[in-house]
DNA sequence: CAGTGGTCTAGACCACTGT
DNA sequence: CAGTGGTCTAGACCACTGT
């Protein structure tokens, strides 16, 4: 179909990251004459696209690539790409390093060993669209962090786990927000001190130890995080 | 606006149950004809209704009004009318019945009150667009239940016992399906025996004490449900 | 076969934005 | 003012369904 066309050009340029979030498109009529069709079929295909959440139009100005705003519904338990799979985006991961530590307060408390153990950290760059959204930091026991050694971690860490014998159960989270860490202020491509939000998961086995402890990192651009909550807190 | 017009009209038509799910609506000529405007605005207008989930087309054979479906999120603790007010429908209560009765063992054992004690049940019909979707039975202890005497029971019950000083907490709920027993199959407008899904909810006050204990039956053509779910059940 | 919705064209007038 | 997207018309050809 001719409309697919228009729509197929735009959506690989948009999750390419070659149209970044906010730069107009090229106008209809533009469009019309570059793919040989009616105003009609432009405007069906730009409608798709609007559909799908990523591009946006004004009237009189034109329209625009959407920023990245998926719904990552924490309370799932599931992993980003998992939460990303029925969302239109592209969702890639790079892994940034990948060690021993000794655990801090926080981390050894979380994962109920002691403080200065040795515990696997994984630092990972979380993209859509090819634009960088969060940054993760994930704390494993020894045993566990091991058994992710050598394995491919730029997929979701929690359906490898599981490949590899370790049963997930329920997560806890803590929502907070912050001032970016100059730390982190260049992966996420932000200004130190932007105001980001941090994500704090601790994910337990069945029988309730500790798995992994989470920080993640997020541009509060990028994400509409959906949390089921009880009717009031207590 | 035209397209306006065709939509708001077949809508009021739809949520008021004028036209039942599965009815033919007129074909694109005569509603052309009809409201006297063009093709591309009578399916500017379906295409808006589509997309709130209230018709359905098929190529050939016509366009069709939707069986309503609503989901309905029942770990966030809403009730019916909350939970449907973002919904394109149009959703009513009706009160059946209101006593005191004696708790049965399972009633008793949910409430924590002795079997035999006296407790408030409630009954009522919940439909939407005009057909019935499912029925509440719901129990509460006796010195709860007094405060809803005399009330308007076709909105929610939780708001009205928030705003009567009752705290909400969380809630547990249950799911099986069943054959639609035959005392609730006239107010379900289904045969005796149907498969329909029965969810029981207790709901408990912040500290912990029982305030609700509900049965829903529901017609399983009627509602997606949504649990968050832990990643596996144990 | 007549009737349905799916796709597409060429053209019009409009409201709105920015210069 | 020129350029943008928003709405609408009149008409065409098509694939599909049911008789």
């Amino acid at each position: 179909m001719l409309r697919d066309r228009v729509c197929q050009k735009l959506r690989q340029q948009i999750l390419s990251g070659e149209l970044p979030p906010h730069t107009r498109l090229p106008s209809e009529a533009n469009l019309m004459k570059s793919f040989g069709v009616s105003r009609v079929t432009v405007r069906q295909g730009m409608r798709t696209l609007a559909g799908e959440g990523l591009i946006y139009s004004l009237q009189g100005r034109g329209s625009f690539v959407s920023a990245p705003r998926a719904t990552y519904n924490l309370s799932a338990l599931l992993g980003f790409h998992e939460a990303m799979r029925s969302m239109p985006f592209n969702a890639t991961s790079r892994l940034l390093s990948f060690r021993q530590v000794a655990a801090d307060r926080e981390v050894a408390i979380a994962l109920k060993v002691k403080r200065g153990d040795s515990v696997v950290e994984i630092r990972r760059a979380r993209c859509l669209n090819g634009r960088p959204v969060s940054l993760d930091l994930s704390y494993f026991p020894r045993d566990i962090g091991e058994r992710l050694q050598n394995q491919n971690l730029d997929g979701d860490i929690f359906p490898l786990l599981e490949s590899r014998g370790v049963r997930l159960g329920r997560s806890r989270l803590w929502i907070e927000a912050r001032g970016c860490p100059e730390a982190y202020a260049v992966d996420l491509s932000v200004a130190p001190g932007t105001p980001i939000l941090q994500l704090s998961r601790l994910t337990l086995s069945p029988l309730g130890r500790p798995i992994d402890y989470e920080y993640l990192f997020c541009r509060g651009d990028a994400f509409q995080y959906k949390v089921e909550l009880e009717r009031h807190p207590f």
